[in-house]
DNA sequence: CATTAATAGTGAAATAATTCACAATGTCAT
DNA sequence: ATGACATTGTGAATTATTTCACTATTAATG
């Protein structure tokens, strides 16, 4: 079996929160078409894009939407809960972990990381709290597999190396620096809403220029 | 001269964020190598990037800092502020509002709406705030091109149609559904933690997979 | 039961993006 | 000046991804 394109695993993640959204609501079946326009993507790609998980539709009638969720689970391992941790707690950190999402579907935050004892103190949140040089020690004894950084952009690098020290295998990155893996066994993913922001204004400026060339 | 390619242009974006990053300490240049090392991307990739600029190194010297950061806001369309706004100013609009960033750079967030009017008078911030109402009529007279989402999943679709309806160019959606554009003219990115977090455990796992079966 | 309308699955074709290899050009130290 | 070294730019080759066209299957209807 060929190896799964990462534009399909990323649209897989993309369809399984649909389908969980979807098996709240009550719905039990859909389509590559229903699929596709809520993605904003042709049905066709998302047909191919379920090849990859084996036989899962039924011609004629679209998706069950349990049976696909369970093989996108089994295919990509959603099967079981993973452990995460979040290392930065002002304001960001806080407002994303006052989130109940995060504890709620496939991942548990169960350590936070703070260079700040006093602010830790002072967090009313029920997950333990720790120094940041306690990184390496607790990743490791708890097996903590996930990481999501916000902090500062100079501190990120130096906490990501103490991350992969503690054997990390995953880092979201939210501080305003691209960080980039020193290791080719971990992956890590930034996030910049600023860098959103660019992308998008130069997809309308782009857009706009073509349009102008043609006129 | 050929459109740019998407992932050309998501990688011209971080290149700009990185030469602000250096052009702030001082650096006057670098190398495609140096470019590719920070990014986590082959120095081929970078320099075949960067001949959608036309010229723009010095063969056997590199990139002079200033001169490639101009050539990108040029090509891109980063040579004026645009104005941005924010919907739904809870804990993480507030959080991210907080960060002077977002009026340092390439975007002034000039509004902000929420439907909670007691909400509204206890922030303290120094933007013009106004009910979820107003939207299509403010985003018009301020010819506001960019919004972002920070608000529950279940209004955002709903507020995505008012925004394009005062004619936004783009929007950064942060609440935990996949928006998608109903008209082509607008452009969406959906940001969302989980599903990076999916999507680096379905790497991880898969990878993992893999050498199951190698071995 | 036959007919019609949807819809999945898929190999092949087309398109898009990345990687490669190397010539050409510049820098720098001596 | 010269030689050694570093680095860009780019057409070609390769690889990856998307799109297409069509068949086969199922559901629903009268
Ligand atoms: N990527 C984005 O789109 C985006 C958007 C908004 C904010 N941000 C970034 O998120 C980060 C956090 O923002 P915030 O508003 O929460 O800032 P904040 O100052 O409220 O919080 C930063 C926290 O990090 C802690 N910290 C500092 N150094 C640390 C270290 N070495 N190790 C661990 N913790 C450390 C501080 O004690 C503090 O609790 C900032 O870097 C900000 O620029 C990014
Ligand atoms: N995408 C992600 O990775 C991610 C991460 C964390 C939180 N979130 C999401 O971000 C959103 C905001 O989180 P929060 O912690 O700030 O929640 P919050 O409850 O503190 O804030 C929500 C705000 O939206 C306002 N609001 C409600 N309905 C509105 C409407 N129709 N129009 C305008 N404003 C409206 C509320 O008045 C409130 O001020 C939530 O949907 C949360 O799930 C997303």
């Amino acid at each position: 079996m060929p190896a799964i394109p990462k534009p399909t695993i990323s649209r897989l993640c993309k369809i399984y929160s649909l389908l969980e959204e979807l098996e709240d609501k009550g719905q039990l079946k859909l389509s590559s078409n229903e699929i596709g326009r809520r993605l904003g993507v042709g049905s066709h790609n998302i047909r191919k894009d379920l090849t990859y998980l084996g036989e899962t539709g039924t011609t004629g009638s679209g998706y069950e939407i349990k049976k696909l969720k369970d093989q996108i689970a089994e295919s990509l391992g959603f099967t079981r809960k993973r452990k995460a941790c979040i290392v930065g707690l002002g304001k960001m950190g806080t407002a994303i972990l006052s989130n109940e999402m995060f504890f709620s579907k496939n991942f548990d935050i169960i350590a936070g990381f703070d260079t700040n004892i006093n602010r830790l103190e002072t967090l009313k949140i029920d997950i333990p709290l720790y120094p940041t040089y306690d990184i390496p020690v607790v990743v490791k004894r708890e097996k903590i597999e996930l990481a999501l950084l916000t902090l500062p952009g100079e501190t990120a690098q130096n906490i990501a190396e103490k991350l992969i020290e503690g054997g990390i295998k995953g880092i979201v990155n939210f501080s305003p620096v691209v960080l980039s893996s020193p290791d080719d066994k971990v992956y890590i993913t930034n996030i910049d809403i600023i860098d959103e922001f660019r992308f998008l204004s130069a997809l309308f400026t782009l857009e706009k220029k073509e349009a102008d060339n043609a006129g």
